[in-house]
RNA sequence: GGGCUCGUAGCUCAGCUGGCUAGAGCGCACGCCUGAUAAGCGUGAGGUCGGAAGUUCAAGUCUUCCCGGGCCCA
């Protein structure tokens, strides 16, 4: 029944909080406001002159393609980046960070050509590479902002571009390097070929079409040297019949390229006997398909036999007739079995046609085998003066009835049939697309090093073991893919991006030396690589350039292939990081983990080729995000999460905190729901720092108090901090940043909100101001609070500032929290001393809460200052603990009960758990009982404890003995 | 199909080299406070540790298989 009038009679008297640090974040306002305070001091430049002389720590950006809005995997990638960086700045490095854009490439290239239509056709190579570079920069600009919107800092006033002049100049060095290493050289490849535009295409530039075609069965006649061994193997066993490797394909005109057939080692063939055309074959099949080939072949059950099967691996190396070749038209061995384990047996005969010119598998399955890369085809899709004249000259997609009709004529064709299925088309011609073999660039990885006796291959898994991989199963991961890698193939038949600098003669020689390519790297870097298509051989190496034999600035024309861009971000370690002076390796990649096969790898070789080192020492990598369900996100799915839209819904800060909040190593379920629930942890957060500056405003370093004259609770937090500081700083220098946010945001919500504030609430308020009590807790609070500020900033980069400016006194000068230093523990405070002692106190205290809840429970009771606590125990620890140690005053102010009394009762200790049952009787078994019970003493009615004093003074009947005192002074 | 990897309460995380009835915070439920107030405090209910075998005196922790995700390939 609160007489409220009268009561507030003394609110005044108290010591209540006061900030201009407000509640309320507001961080859709504040924070566009604080980035427009960094960006007028200058935060970047400010932070580099603060840390100029100090150690260098390196983390080097991978460039992120300059296309798009950005999305959660760039926040992800760039907030623990900003995160590493911004911790490394506060312990005291010089930590630059230079953001980088990918630039070139087919995907700008595509929307251009889609932006400008037909004009694209028209325009010539610089002009159309102009629009590129603007649509690159438009890119570069927009996410530029976008990144910044996060609080991120960075040069981004000089990032790098992968098309800036001095860039591609880094690239060319490096390539020169491996040129001269002679790791480059030139081989034809298959690739897919337009015959409608006569262009190389790319994969995206291929779209998928149902298309009939012609697929047939063919038989390749066993040389005779080789039906022997069939015989052997038990495969052959009708003399009277041609033994016969059957082959299956739907695309009858690369037959002319033929030069191998392929058998899986470990599936079972057998030889099928049978007549056809009045003659009798014996066909090897993979047993398997002989029935469906039968069926294709109109050959009825019981007019075929079939031997008992062998491995495919027996096979390997047995020889046949080509079907209509009398000579093998290339220059190595051909027409013989080998093995692939790509074969399987869902269609087709088990047996596969291989022609190298002509596939992607066939080739790789050809190099094992020492194959030539045979396409017999030109540039407009005719077949060349290699093949036999009846086909000679003839447009590939039209030869099939012709091919078919051959095979018939010499009996080799068991069946033909059409078929509907999906085959790749050129987007823009509309026009089957082939397989045909073109020269390409490639850098070995197989090919000794000057010097060391090494190849890329070798040095590669050799050194990956002494980078310091994060998570360590990086290094297995790239490891697999080191093992199994091919060469690499840099040469792209495209227009934006940089040219491979390669000079001809008519003769068709090429001009590439380590000394021709360092000319153009310096001619490219002072005038772009536009040059290669404006200015002449001789401008460009310069008239002074001393040719090779055979060669002239008459007689002389340019490559125009273009880089693979992964060989152009791969040399940004040379292009930006040595360009600044860094050392290499540098300190830290940090990437997606997607990034094994592509920049890590792909940066790991050049930087080997050209410097025989890895160019980082560590690498950290995270997962991706995934929905609520732990499924893939995507725009079709609708469980899409849009960066952009959570940044400007929530703020900066509290995607951020979500950032520091999920273990990046693994996926990253992301919603729009589960970052939204961080703001209740940021709310907690920026709360607890709110109060601790409200009950330090009138604090004043004047009144602080050292820790050993603290009152024991501020011990006990001091300690706490200590504690809470050796663990966050392991946890930033292990790069787990989860553990750093779960660290804090618990010492806010337990230490501090539900232990120590509530505690402290008594003395802050109701004591004096000046008291060395409450200035005991101001010391240690005004500690606390200048200790997790520092902590939390390199994750709540807004937040954080926002309260460094608000506090009054900061244990540093520093203008801004970013160049401030992190905590460290402080050495004179032995938090692990006392940890035992009061884990036992929180202890106690935890059972003395469920007591009094039950009163509660009873309506006994409303707060817990109406109750004062009996506690009995055998345990003559804990009773020192309390009495001696803490106080019994003390204790009863940790659990806010206006008064404890603890009694020793003899007995035996029992190894049974404290039972907390209010007026239970003490056993053996109860070695602790607590009693609470309603207070019987009057209500102090300006501190609301109840104590034997109040009433006790005649001009304050209402107060107690220690307010009577704060309120006459 | 292959390589790497992940799967502990609704959510985010702890659980070291196998060892007491598997923990924390949030959320939720119930209650308290109204001198941090679009705040604060307390108590409580939630888990067959993806599933199944196996090794062991003992397994969330080791082995095998299966299921379901993710990244990269084919």
């Amino acid at each position: 029944m609160g007489d409220k009038k009268k009561n507030k009679g003394y609110r005044d008297t108290l010591n209540l909080p006061k900030t201009s640090f407000a509640m309320k974040a507001n961080l859709i306002q504040r924070e566009p406001q604080q980035r427009k305070a960094w960006a007028k001091s200058d935060i970047y430049e400010q932070i580099r002159l603060a840390r100029q002389d100090a150690p260098l720590y390196t983390l080097h950006d991978g460039p992120p393609y300059a296309n798009g809005d950005i999305h959660m995997g760039h926040v992800i990638n760039k907030v623990l980046k900003d995160i590493v960086i911004k911790y490394k700045t506060m312990t005291g490095f010089y930590a630059p960070y230079v953001p980088g854009w990918d630039c070139h490439g087919l995907p700008i290239e595509v929307k251009v050509m889609e932006e400008l239509g037909e004009a694209a056709h028209k325009m010539g190579k610089p002009e159309f590479r102009k629009k590129c570079a603007k649509y690159a920069g438009k890119y570069v600009k927009l996410q530029t902002k976008q990144f910044e919107s996060l609080g991120i800092f960075g040069d981004f006033k000089n990032p790098y571009l992968t098309l800036k002049p001095q860039y591609e100049k880094g690239i060319l060095e490096i390539f020169a390097e491996l040129v001269g290493n002679g790791l480059v050289y030139k081989q034809l490849k298959p690739i897919h070929w337009s015959i409608g535009c006569e262009t190389a295409l790319a994969d995206a530039e291929l779209e998928y079409q149902d298309i009939k075609s012609s697929s047939i069965y063919v038989n390749y006649p066993v040389k005779d040297e080789s039906a022997a061994k069939l015989k052997e193997l038990g495969l052959c066993t009708d003399d009277s019949a041609t033994p016969a490797f059957m082959i299956w394909t739907t695309t009858p005109w690369t037959l002319a390229a033929n030069l191998a057939v392929a058998v899986h080692p470990r599936i079972d063939y057998v030889g099928v006997t049978y007549e056809l055309g009045g003659k009798k074959f014996t066909s090897i099949l993979g047993a398997e398909r002989v029935q469906a080939v039968m069926i294709a072949a109109g050959i009825e059950e019981g007019q075929y036999s079939v031997s008992a099967p062998v491995k495919g691996a027996e096979l390997e190396s047995l020889r046949y007739k080509h079907p209509y070749l009398d000579k093998n038209p290339t220059d190595k061995d051909a027409y013989f079995v080998i093995c692939a384990e790509y074969v399987t047996t869902e269609d087709g005969t088990g047996l596969v046609h291989i022609a190298p010119g002509h596939g992607v598998d066939d080739y790789v399955a050809g190099q094992k085998y020492g194959l030539a890369i045979y396409s017999p085809v030109l540039d407009d899709g005719c077949y060349d003066d290699t093949v036999p004249d009846w086909i000679r000259g003839i447009n590939v997609l039209k030869a099939d009835p012709i091919v078919i009709d051959h095979l018939k004529k010499n009996g080799l064709l068991v069946a033909a049939k059409e078929i509907m299925h999906s085959y790749p088309h050129c987007w823009r011609s509309k026009t089957p697309v082939i397989f045909r073999a073109t020269e390409q660039w490639f850098v070995g990885v197989d090919r000794d090093l000057p010097q060391t006796n090494k190849t890329l291959r070798n040095m590669a898994l050799d050194q990956i073991g002494d980078v310091k991989w994060i998570p360590a199963w990086g290094e297995k991961r790239l490891r697999g893919m080191l093992e199994s890698r091919p060469d690499w193939c840099i040469s792209r038949q495209r227009s934006w991006g940089l040219p491979i600098p390669v000079f001809l003669n008519s003769a068709g020689e090429t001009l590439l030396t380590k000394e021709s390519v360092l000319k153009v790297a310096e001619y490219v870097g002072q005038k772009g690589s536009n040059c290669w298509f404006t200015d002449t051989p001789k401008e460009i190496l310069g008239e002074d350039f001393p040719l090779p034999e055979g060669f002239s600035f008459d007689d002389m024309t340019m490559e125009q292939n273009i880089f693979d861009v992964w060989f152009e971000s791969g040399c940004s370690w040379h292009s930006v990081a040595s360009a600044a002076g860094w050392p290499i390796p540098v300190d830290l990649y940090l990437e997606g983990s997607d990034q094994h096969r592509g920049w890590f790898q792909l940066s790991l070789l050049p930087a080997l080729g050209a410097t025989t080192k890895p160019p980082f020492k560590a690498v950290l990598t995270h997962g991706f995000t995934v929905d609520k369900n732990g499924m893939k996100q995507s725009k079709s799915l609708g469980n899409y999460v849009s960066a952009m839209d959570e940044i400007e819904k929530y703020g900066a800060d509290i995607l951020r905190l979500w950032v520091s909040s999920v273990n990046y190593q693994e996926d990253m379920r992301c919603s729009d729901e589960l970052i939204g629930r961080m703001q209740d942890a940021y709310r907690k957060i920026r709360n607890t720092l709110r109060y601790l500056m409200g009950n330090i405003d009138d604090y004043t370093p004047e009144n602080a108090v050292a820790y050993a004259d603290m009152e024991p609770i501020d011990q006990w937090a001091m300690q706490q901090l200590q504690k809470l500081i050796a663990a966050v700083t392991e946890g930033y220098e292990k790069f787990t940043f989860h553990r750093v946010f779960t660290l804090i945001y618990n010492f806010c919500t337990v230490e501090m909100s539900s232990i120590y504030m509530d505690v402290l609430k008594d003395r802050l308020y109701c004591d004096a101001a000046t008291s060395h009590s409450r200035s005991s807790a101001q010391t240690a609070m005004n500690a606390i609070l200048d200790a997790i500020v520092r902590m939390i900033a390199p994750v709540l980069a807004h937040t954080a500032e926002e309260a460094w400016a608000a506090m009054k006194h900061k244990s540093q000068l520093a203008e801004t929290i970013h160049i401030a230093l992190m905590p460290t523990v402080d050495e004179s405070i032995d938090y692990k001393a006392e940890e035992a002692k009061w884990e036992k106190l929180m202890g106690l205290r935890d059972e003395v809460m469920k007591s009094l809840e039950e009163l509660r429970q009873n309506q006994e009771i409303s707060s817990n200052q109406q109750a004062s606590v009996v506690i009995r125990t055998v345990d003559s620890i804990l009773v020192s603990l309390v009495k001696d140690y803490l106080t019994e005053k003390h204790f009863a102010a940790l659990c806010i009960v206006s008064e404890v009394q603890i009694d020793q009762i003899r007995g035996r200790m029992s190894e049974r758990r404290n039972v907390h049952e209010r007026g239970a009787d003490i056993t053996e078994e109860m070695p602790t009982i607590i009693k609470a019970s309603k207070c019987i003493h009057e209500k102090c009615e300006r501190c609301w404890n109840f104590l034997p004093t109040v009433g006790k003074n005649e001009s304050h009947p209402d107060l107690c003995d220690r307010c009577i005192e704060v309120v006459k002074a």
